[in-house]
RNA sequence: GCCUUCAUAGUUCAAUGGAUAGAACAAAUCUCUCCUAAAGAUUAGAUCUGAGUUCGAUUCUCAGUGGAGGUACCA
C-alpha cells in the first residue's frame, strides 16, 4: 500500500475513534505540503470540524497525535497551521516508494483484461478533397493520444477513422481536374496526391467565384436586388450545377465517374498515409462513407416504420426532437439522398456489427456540438446501447492571428509543410548549438525528427482541448520553456548521466540515505504520475499529462542543478540519485509516450 | 433571436472548492576550469463585471459584458 492510502485510512480510522463519526476515505483532502512549511503531506481538516465540534487547530492536533501513535513508521512528526495538518513522513518511506516505482515497469498504468470495457475512438475523419491542415493535426494528435490514455487506464481500445470520401466536395475537385487538369497526376507533377487534389479544389472555388460575379452583375443589370442576385448566382453558376450533376451520376453508379473518383481518392489516401505516418498516427479499422451512407438510409427507414421519425409531404424524413428540448432534424432530403446525420447513423450500425462496443468516443471539433447532441438521442432511439452516453470529445479551433483557417480560401497552415519546417528548425538549432559534432549525420536527422515533432505535438497537446488555441506562423513553435524539447532534453541528459555511471565502479552501500526535502519532493512528484494518468483518463485530458511531464521536468532540473549526482561525496547519495534519475527518465518517457512523443537518447 | 462554449501578467498557457493564483515567451541582471547552458538563479507584471452558495470561490450557481461556434435539405 502506498503512503497516501496509509495516511488516508489512518485519518478515517482516527475520526472514527476520536469523534465516533464515519468519514468517506475519498473525501479526505491530502495534498503536497507547500514548500514554505515543514512536512511533505498535508491533511485539510476543515471538512472534519462538523464531527469534531472543535476549532480547526484543536482538531488538527488531535489527528496529528493519533497518526503519530498509530502509524509511527510513516508519520514521524507534524505541525499545525490553521486548518492544515502538515505531516513529516519518514525518509525510509520515500526511499521505499522510489524503489517500488523503479521496479514496476507498469507504474501508473493498468493493463486491459478480458473483462475490460471496449472503447472505440473515432478521430481524424478527413474529407478527401484537400490535404490535412493544422486543425486536422490537432484532431489527430488529440485522438491518438486519447486512445493511449484510455488504454493506459485499463480499457480495450479500437481506433477508428471514418473517411468522408463522397459528396459534393470531392465532385468539385474532380470537375476542376477534368476541366483544368490536362491529365495531371501525382507522378507527372511530383506533388503529393492530397495536395494535388486540394489544388483543384481551390481552382474550382476560384472559377466558381468568377462565374458568380459575372452572373450577379448580369442579374443586377436585369433589375434584381443585390441580395437576391447573389443568392441566385450562387445556385445558377454552371460549374456548381455541373458538380451537382456529377454527384447525382456518382450516386447512380456511373462507371466513368466512379472510376475517376476511385483514382483520385487513391491519390489522396497515398498522401494521407504519408502524413499519418509522419505524425505517428494509426488506426485499427477504417470506414468509408461511401460504404456507410446507404446503411444509414436503411436504418432511418427502419426508424420511420417504428414511428420514431415522420415523413413530410415533400418526401423528406425528419426526427422530432422538440420533446428533448431540441429542434426537428432532417434525416433524408426530399430527393431521398442522405445527409451527414444519416451517414453517421449508418457508420454506427456497421461499427456495432463489427465490434462489441461499450463506449464510443468521437473526436470532432466543437463546431459540431449540436450534431452530436442530436446523434446521441437518435442512436439511443434506434437501440444502440452506447448511444445515450456516447462521448463527443469536443475540441476547440486552431486560430491564426488573422482568424479562422479556411481551406477554400487558402488561409491554412498545411500539415506537411509545418511538420517539415519543425524538423528543419530542430536540425538547425542543434547545429547552431554545435552539439552534435560527433553525432553521425543520420542520427542527427533522426534526433531532429523526434525533436521537431515533439515540439509540435507538445505545443498542441499541452493546451486544454476544449479551448480554442492560437497559432502564430510568424513566431514558429519554441524549443525553450514549456515545450516538448525542454522535456526531451532533460531526458537525454539523464540518459547521458546513466551512460557515464555505467562505467564507474559501484561499491554497494548498505548505509541508509537520509533524503533532502528536494529529493523527497521529487519522489512525491514521481508518485503523482499514477494520479495524473487516472485523472487524464477521467477528463480525457492529454493536456493533464503534458503539464505533469513539464512539472516533473522542471523540478528535476532544479534538483540536477543543486545536487551532484556522479560526483556525490557519499556512495549512498550517488546510488539514490542515480535511481531517482532513472525513475524520472522512465516516467517522462512513459508520460510523453502517452502523448505520442518519442524521446531521443541524446541531443 | 435562441442554444453551446470560452474569458487569468504585454503574449501563449497552468491551477481535484484550499494556504501567498503557477509557468513559459518578451524585458532587465547573474551563473559554463565542474555530470549536456535546448539549463539554472534573481527582478517586474494577471483572475472580465455584479450578486449568491460556505470556514474558504480562478474553480460551483445566477445575471450582465466581450470573443468563438452552432441554428433544420452543407459536411
Amino acid at each position: 500500500m502506498n503512503i497516501e492510502d496509509k495516511i488516508t485510512n489512518a485519518v478515517v480510522a482516527g475520526i472514527k475513534e476520536l469523534y465516533g463519526a464515519d468519514f468517506d476515505a475519498k473525501n479526505v483532502a491530502l495534498q503536497q505540503t507547500r514548500s514554505e512549511f515543514e512536512g511533505q503531506l498535508t491533511v485539510v481538516v476543515f471538512p472534519f470540524l462538523r464531527m469534531s465540534r472543535k476549532g480547526p487547530e484543536q482538531t488538527a492536533e488531535d489527528l496529528g497525535k493519533f497518526l503519530i501513535q498509530n502509524i509511527p513508521d510513516v508519520v514521524g512528526g507534524y505541525n499545525v497551521i490553521k486548518g492544515f495538518l502538515n505531516l513529516q513522513i519518514s525518509s525510509a518511506c520515500w526511499a521505499g516508494l522510489l524503489q517500488s516505482i523503479v521496479a514496476d515497469p507498469d507504474f501508473g498504468t493498468q493493463k486491459p483484461t478480458d473483462e475490460s470495457p471496449l472503447v472505440m475512438i473515432e478521430y481524424s475523419s478527413p474529407n478527401t478533397n484537400k490535404p490535412l491542415h493544422l486543425g486536422h493535426v490537432r484532431n489527430n494528435l488529440l485522438g491518438s493520444s486519447l486512445a493511449r490514455i484510455v488504454e493506459a487506464n485499463g480499457n480495450k481500445v479500437v481506433k477508428t477513422n471514418i473517411v468522408n470520401d463522397r459528396g459534393i466536395h470531392i465532385c468539385k475537385s474532380m470537375l476542376a481536374w477534368l476541366r483544368y487538369g490536362n491529365g495531371e497526376t501525382p507522378e507527372s507533377s511530383g506533388k503529393k496526391g492530397d495536395h494535388l487534389i486540394g489544388d483543384y479544389y481551390v481552382a474550382f472555388d476560384k472559377h466558381y467565384k468568377e462565374e458568380q460575379n459575372e452572373l450577379k452583375a448580369q442579374y443586377i443589370a436585369e433589375g434584381m436586388e443585390e441580395e437576391a442576385a447573389t443568392e441566385k448566382a450562387k445556385q445558377e453558376a454552371p460549374l456548381i450545377k455541373e458538380a451537382h450533376e456529377m454527384l447525382v451520376k456518382w450516386e447512380q453508379g456511373d462507371p466513368e465517374i466512379r472510376a475517376l473518383w476511385r483514382k483520385m481518392n487513391e491519390w489522396v489516401y497515398a498522401g494521407f498515409d504519408e502524413t499519418y505516418k509522419m505524425m505517428g498516427v494509426s488506426f485499427d479499422k477504417i470506414y468509408y462513407e461511401s460504404d456507410t451512407y446507404l446503411e444509414g438510409k436503411e436504418k432511418v427507414m427502419e426508424g420511420l416504420e417504428k414511428g420514431f421519425f415522420y415523413r413530410r409531404e415533400d418526401g423528406s424524413v425528419w426526427a422530432d426532437l422538440t420533446g428533448e428540448g431540441l429542434d426537428e432534424k432532417l434525416l433524408l432530403r426530399s430527393d431521398g439522398t442522405s445527409v451527414y446525420m444519416t451517414q453517421d447513423i449508418g457508420t454506427a450500425k456497421l461499427r456495432f456489427q463489427d465490434f462489441p462496443i461499450d463506449k464510443m468516443i468521437y473526436v470532432v471539433g466543437n463546431e459540431q456540438n449540436y450534431h452530436f447532441q442530436v446523434l446521441s438521442i437518435l442512436l439511443d432511439k434506434l437501440g444502440f446501447k452506447w448511444g445515450k452516453d456516447l462521448v463527443h470529445f469536443s475540441y476547440g479551433m486552431v486560430e491564426l492571428p488573422s482568424g479562422k483557417m479556411k481551406s477554400r480560401e487558402g488561409t491554412v497552415v498545411d500539415a506537411d509543410d509545418l511538420i517539415e519546417k519543425m524538423i528543419e528548425d530542430a536540425y538547425t538549432v542543434s547545429k547552431d548549438l554545435a552539439k552534435n559534432i560527433d553525432i553521425p549525420e543520420a542520427e542527427a536527422r533522426e534526433i531532429a525528427r523526434k525533436v521537431g515533432l515533439g515540439a509540435l505535438k507538445y505545443f498542441i497537446l499541452k493546451v486544454d482541448a476544449r479551448k480554442n488555441m492560437l497559432f502564430n506562423p510568424a513566431e514558429s513553435i519554441d524549443f525553450n520553456g514549456n515545450t516538448g524539447p525542454f522535456i526531451q532534453y532533460t531526458y537525454a541528459r539523464i540518459q547521458s548521466i546513466l551512460r557515464k555511471a555505467e562505467g564507474l565502479e559501484t561499491t554497494g552501500s548498505d548505509k541508509a540515505y537520509e533524503l533532502s526535502d528536494k529529493e523527497i519532493s521529487l519522489v512525491q512528484k514521481l508518485n503523482g504520475f499514477a494520479a495524473a494518468v487516472r485523472q487524464a483518463g477521467i477528463d480525457y485530458s492529454p493536456s493533464g499529462i503534458a503539464n505533469y511531464c513539464y512539472e516533473l521536468t522542471k523540478e528535476y532540473n532544479q534538483f540536477y542543478h543543486d545536487f551532484s549526482i556522479l560526483n556525490a561525496d557519499d556512495e549512498a547519495a550517488r546510488q539514490f540519485r542515480l535511481t531517482l534519475s532513472t525513475a524520472v527518465a522512465q516516467v517522462l518517457s512513459k508520460g510523453m509516450g502517452l502523448l505520442g512523443i518519442e524521446m531521443p537518447e541524446r541531443m
